[in-house]
DNA sequence: GAAAGTCCCGTAAACGTTTACGACGTTACA
DNA sequence: TGTAACGTCGTAAACGTTTACGGGACTTTC
């Protein structure tokens, strides 16, 4: 209970023989080292968290900042609980603790970004959904805090960042559904100013264009990254008139594909049948009927990846990562389904 | 940035002075006050959460842990983070904040939770998933560590908890489908030795028994808790030979409800025409096709509640919260839609 | 056999904050 | 005028840990 204290005292040690047995320094006898191992184990001493850190300057934890009551942003889903797990295999090799911040509705996300970063709570940080000006990358930035970004952003400081390929995905979703027949094909974008939306639908537009297809702004849906954006959409296709309709559609979002597809029965469209769809893979995704023909990623990699980069920023553990800056570009690669079939057969 | 003796010295001021307007202790000048918090302000000062914590021998915090890499759990949805929501705002009132503790699918959760706890990471807990026996509410108990848990269980010490009105569900909703003629009416259940399962099956039982209606296990489904989970739920239904097939379903978990209607309908057992179905509310089961008739429940003000039963327990708050220690069941209502309908229309 | 080196351990300062205690100046009251 | 009370503030200890530094005992080396 007492802590380093009553155990020295139990082993007849000093508390800096102890704290250095436990932390794996290099000034102790084996045999001691291994008593004060035991003793700890027996007495379930765990070294405080507050005095610690404040030794050290240091809190052995990183932040993943999310908010809370927020259907919209489609965070909290098993996306992020996917990319957590291959984020904390990595940081288990250096006892580093991965905890989720959770912002609340009721406060402004960059005021309490501040205070989180104030109060010494993580000295590190992970940060999503970035806008496209975003202005925690500067605030990080110039207070020197290591992090790193899930996701592109204009807003650029030379910082860490990964991001899936969402230009390849449109060009490749593109390519695929014009050689099956389509030539009018939807598209998703975001409704707030999240990056993604920009670049998305820019290598959408130029995807077209390189085959000489018109681009028609009817056929851009915006909508929530959730179930019910996605359902959302396939009603907003079905209240078009039927010559302006598109035949298939590309997406990028696991929770919006299972709208989607809810919504498309609904309305007698049946994906596969007589709508063509391309979305991303993921385990909600997977018992889709029809077989969802997706790009797959491995999102416990892409949290693995995460976690190397941002570490490879960090002074006490960049030497086992000479990474440098990483800011990458995450390829995925389509698997043939059966929802994206060709336009004849509709 | 080194804190709070740089702002004393800035004011030419003790830190204790400094200290004690900041934390609104009453020997100090109004006009000190103001000036110390205006500098304060100006040069955003927030005091170091390490050297604070030490002091006080608590942090402010309360960590709801959760499993990262578990689609299996279904935690990490928005059923959580609306609850979160609720959770926070009532915090909000006592500067605590709250954090999610991502326990890695390679570590032991129970482990995980002596580790937290003895750190003194946070000052108290909230758990949920409360399986029928178990061993963090025992380890909680010993370690007089304040928590509170989202869930009944049968390790019973007596501590504070919260739950839903599973067998209400079960009784109002067999209730309700036999009124429409139903006599073969399907149940979920999950897998694991999640405490919600003995009940909901229990209450599901008598609720039959009651009305004469005999109990067959194959009518209990057991599934994750997530979209996959009702998904298959629907296949296996439709896999059953036609006599022993139920004609109307009861479940609670809003993922499931998703799978569920899309399986139906892909088996061609389209909701509300050829297939009953009660399930709980939720902002994204709330655009399904036909309207969901369901059991309305504000995560929000579930949240809200737990948050003051949880301070109640916590000596520095209970004075604000006089509520003992609350162990409730919290009740649903039924909201007519359009997914039950009689068995006669089938 | 003395000097140098090695191994192991104890001592004590430091991290940033809160708070019990005491000191000082002023006011109030007898 | 002396004493008590009050309002305001400074002083210093304490929270639990880590780590730079130094010292004692022993071994090695010339």
């Amino acid at each position: 209970m007492t802590g380093i204290r009553e155990l020295a005292q139990r082993l007849n040690l000093s508390i800096g023989t102890v704290s250095r047995a436990l932390n794996g320094k290099p000034d102790v006898n084996d045999e001691t080292r291994q008593r004060v191992l035991e003793a700890a184990n027996a007495m379930g001493y765990v070294p405080n968290q507050a005095g610690r850190s404040l030794r050290k300057g240091a809190t052995g934890v990183v932040g993943f900042m999310m908010q809370t009551g927020a259907q919209i942003t489609g965070e909290g889903d098993v996306f992020f609980m996917s990319v957590f797990d291959g984020v904390q295999t990595v940081f288990a090799r250096h006892q580093l603790d991965l905890v989720a911040l959770l912002c609340s509705s009721e406060e402004d996300p960059d005021a309490y970004m501040q205070r989180v970063v104030a109060r010494g709570f993580a000295d590190a940080l992970i940060i999503s959904a970035t806008k496209r000006e975003d202005h925690r990358i500067d605030y990080l930035a110039s207070r020197n805090i290591p992090f790193i970004a899930l996701g592109r952003s204009q807003t650029d400081v030379g910082h860490p960042w990964l991001d899936l390929d969402f230009e390849g995905m449109a060009e490749t979703g593109v390519a695929r559904l014009v050689a099956k027949g389509h030539r009018r094909i939807g598209i998703f974008a975001p409704l707030d100013n999240t990056n993604l939306g920009f670049v998305f639908i820019e290598a959408y537009r130029k995807a077209l264009e390189q085959r000489g297809l018109p681009f028609d702004p009817d056929l851009i849906f915006r909508a929530h990254p959730n179930e019910r954006g996605g359902h959302d959409i396939a009603h907003a296709i079905a209240a078009m008139p039927p010559g302006k309709q598109p035949t298939g559609f590309i997406l990028t979002n696991e929770l919006m594909t299972l709208g989607f597809y809810n919504g498309l029965y609904e309305v007698g469209l049946p994906p596969g049948q007589k709508f063509a769809v391309i979305s991303r893979d993921s385990p909600q995704a997977h018992f889709l009927v029809p077989k969802l023909t997706s790009f797959r990623l491995s999102l416990r990699d892409l949290g693995i990846a995460l976690a190397e980069a941002l570490l490879a920023t960090m002074p006490a553990y960049a030497a086992h990562y000479p990474l440098g800056v990483v800011r990458k570009i995450v390829p995925l690669e389509l698997v043939d389904g059966d929802s994206d079939m060709p336009v004849s057969t509709g």
